[in-house]
DNA sequence: AGCACGCCGACT
DNA sequence: GTCGGCGTGCTC
């Protein structure tokens, strides 16, 4: 690329205009420029083609060649106040690609202002990657290649429905989902068979229109392969192999590429994908199904901070696509929008609450009460009977505790020296496998000392416990367990329990999750230890017993969604029991807690999602909490504490001299600057700022007239220092 | 966001 | 003597 800039170009193309050369036009292109900038809005260039609204082109900015989308109808020239010498041309256009649909560039703009980001931030991190680095040359050649084997599809081929046998409430189910506009809440219990309903849909809606597109989201990358699985052997048959693609950021630049072609000009008649997805170009999308609605996966955590689930449901309005939410357990705000319509409810609430076949029977959950074991017991004696026995009868058990690495502190008894981070508001984990201390947060490592750092003393001891330690605990305690049916000569006697750990630590390399998930399925494994990770999604037939060792942090954390999520989280652990037929029946899911008569647990004792969240939303209606409330964040990251308080403090102060102001004021609670839960983080100091409205719309008004405000307040003295700021709207956690 | 320009510490 | 730290400033 040059690095001379062509300004002379410029120039050159106005004084062909005058030589009768086609008409110059000004032309409005979104490039990736972020609301921090000055240039918020479309750029203005020069063109000689009236490209049209949507289209994709190559623009110059600075020394760069970025890619750009023409935002607006081109303008004439001199029609604004830019100064025609400034202006430069484009550098070309994919001609290739269609333009973008004017349902893409509405839902673009909608969660552009709606989470307080610029057009050209939104815009362009919505397209793929290797679309914005591939320069006009090589994306022909792709487009080309790409071409050659799009058209395999079968098009007009017979439609043989699917001959699976449907459950009487699923069948109910997809009545309604016909008869009915939507959005709707599927409320179907784990095993319930929502997957199927959602295949129907798909089904019936392909089907009945030829050229109709549909878009399945799922929280987690590890759910992407099983679910394209599924509608690849449902699919692929009818429509083709290319009919189904995925979209997630596990994928390689090109793959993503090629998906993302393929659903934009319609080839894809199938899009599964993660949140991205959710922006997908899918320019005849009739379908929008968002599985696990109530995982907070959804909800981007950096950047745009959009909740796809939400973007799901205004795309869906917008696009006039039917949409779907699915969960065992729904996120409260959905849940309350799927109350009776009479009640004010937007939504319609679908219901399947039981069990597919022979093992239709929910675990049986068995609390533990802490208060009546040996102190400081890690697993209750009757916990320990209990998986002894499926140890002996060759079941499996599951054991789950939200807690990587072996201790979570490292403790002085002498002089009271624990192993907190350097640069970060936390302790170092310690992780006994490598010997080492590590800052969950900013990545902070070092060996473990010999002896303590400050005193010398070399007595210091871990404190609390990780998933590290919960398997070699458990290993001691099963160390005279012996496995049955054992014909080994090593193993007389027979052969010791085997027990596996899988979170994060277990699974950083490619490919390592399948293969722990494959000794697991294998039968090889009697106990596995694990985080939550193992909760989710997988189904592990021959485990008839989960326990959660310790689930009681999140009765009284201070995030008011921890019960929640540790509801959701206890149900779906639940579920992965006794889903082989055989041995249904006997499958139980064990909860330690020193608060047995929690409503939480009496609840979940009776899988009762209903009555957890009817008790909930009262509880969030008396503290004005959402959905009763809207919320907004602004987060305020600098070196001390006091400026990135002071930069909130100082754009509060402000407000009151926005024009409006008291009108804006009138339905918003401003909330006083706070460090933020996670204060320092790799040594940057963190606050943050709760704005509140019982309206959204009042929300989003003081928001977007408050931006102009934030951006200002940046320059002036109090904010000296400051390293950067954003707005999260509907924050997920305070 | 990139990428320049611009002014002060430890090294080929 | 340079290489390079990241503090402002600009990009149609």
């Amino acid at each position: 690329m040059s690095a001379a800039p062509d300004r002379p170009q410029a120039s050159s193309h106005r004084s062909a205009q005058h030589k009768g050369t086609p008409v110059t036009h000004w032309l409005p292109v979104l490039v990736h420029t972020p609301v921090h900038s000055q240039v918020a809005g479309p750029l203005t260039y020069l063109s000689t083609q009236t490209l049209p609204v949507g289209s994709l082109v190559r623009v110059p900015l600075g020394q760069r060649e970025l890619l750009g989308v023409v935002w607006d109808s081109p303008t004439d020239a001199g029609a604004n106040s830019l100064d025609p010498d400034k202006l430069r041309p484009i550098a070309g256009s994919l001609d290739g690609i269609a333009p973008l649909t004017p349902a893409w560039r509405q839902l673009v703009t909608f969660a552009a202002r709606y989470y307080q980001r610029s057009l050209g931030e939104v815009a362009l991190a919505a397209l793929p990657p290797q679309l914005r680095d591939l320069n006009t040359l090589q994306l022909a050649r792709r487009l080309k290649k790409h071409a050659k084997g799009a058209d395999t599809a079968v098009p007009g081929s017979p439609i043989t429905i699917n001959s699976v046998a449907l459950t009487a409430e699923q069948t109910a189910v997809l009545n309604r989902f016909d008869l009915e506009a939507g959005p709707f809440l599927l409320f179907g219990a784990t095993g319930s068979g929502k997957t199927e309903v959602y295949l129907h849909t798909v089904q019936q809606l392909l089907a009945s229109d030829p050229s109709a597109q549909a878009m399945v989201m799922v929280p987690e990358i590890n759910l992407t392969p099983q679910l394209e699985a599924r509608f690849m052997a449902r699919f692929g048959p009818l429509y083709g192999e290319n009919a189904v693609v995925s979209l997630h950021s596990g994928m390689t630049p090109a793959q993503r590429l090629k998906s993302w072609l393929a659903a934009h000009s319609g080839v894809a008649r199938i899009v599964l994908g993660t949140r991205m997805a959710v922006f997908a170009s899918l320019p005849n999308v009739k379908l929008i199904i968002v599985d696990e609605e109530h995982d907070p996966s959804y909800k981007q955590q950096e950047g745009a901070r959009y909740s796809a689930r939400d973007l799901a449901i205004y795309r869906g309005r917008l696009e006039g696509a039917k949409v779907l939410l699915g969960s065992a357990t729904p996120s409260l705000e959905s849940w309350y929008h799927s109350r009776p319509a009479s009640e004010g409810g937007r939504y319609v609430r679908l219901e399947m609450p039981s069990r597919i076949g022979a093992n239709a029977a929910l675990p049986l959950v068995r609390r533990v009460d802490m208060n009546h074991q040996p102190k400081k017991c890690v697993f209750s004696p009757p916990l320990l009977t209990a998986i002894e026995q499926r140890i002996a009868r060759g079941e499996q058990s599951m054991v789950f505790l939200n807690r990587r690495g072996y201790s979570p502190v490292l403790h002085c008894a002498d002089c009271d020296w624990k192993s907190e981070c350097p640069h970060c508001s936390a302790f170092r984990v310690f992780h006994k496998i490598d010997r080492t201390l590590r800052c969950h947060h900013c990545g902070y490592t070092e060996r473990v000392p010999r002896a303590c750092p400050a005193c010398g003393n070399p007595d210091i001891a871990p404190m609390g416990r990780g998933t590290e330690r919960l398997e070699e605990h458990l290993a001691e305690l099963l160390a005279s367990v012996r496995r049955p049916n054992s014909v080994s000569a090593q193993w007389p006697e027979g052969e010791p329990v085997r027990i596996a750990r899988i979170d994060a630590d277990t699974t950083k390399l490619k490919g390592e999750l399948e293969s722990q998930l494959a000794r697991v399925h294998s039968g090889e494994i009697d106990v596995l230890v694990g985080t939550q990770m193992i909760a989710k999604g997988h189904d592990f037939r021959r485990i008839t017993l989960v326990a959660a060792v310790n689930p009681d942090n999140a009765l009284f954390s201070s995030d008011f969604r921890a019960p929640e999520r540790l509801f959701s989280l206890l149900m779906q652990a639940a579920g992965r029991a006794g889903r082989d037929a055989d041995i249904s029946g006997q499958s139980e899911m064990w909860v330690q807690t020193f608060h047995p008569a929690h409503p939480l647990f009496e609840a979940l004792k009776r899988h009762d999602y209903p009555a957890f969240a009817a008790e909930q939303l009262t509880e969030r209606e008396q503290a004005a909490m959402p959905p009763f409330n809207f919320q907004a964040l602004v987060r305020a990251e600098a070196r001390t504490q006091e400026v990135a308080q002071g930069f909130l403090t100082a754009a509060s102060a402000a407000v009151a001299g926005m024009a409006e102001a008291d009108r804006l004021l009138q339905h918003i609670t401003l909330y006083p600057a706070v460090p933020m839960s996670m204060q320092r983080v790799a040594n940057v100091e963190r606050a943050q700022m709760l704005i509140e409205s019982p309206s959204r719309a009042a929300l989003q008004r003081f928001l977007s007239a408050w931006q102009t405000v934030l951006h200002s307040t940046r320059q002036q003295p109090a904010a000296r220092g400051l390293i950067r700021w954003a707005v999260d709207v509907d924050p997920l956690a305070i």
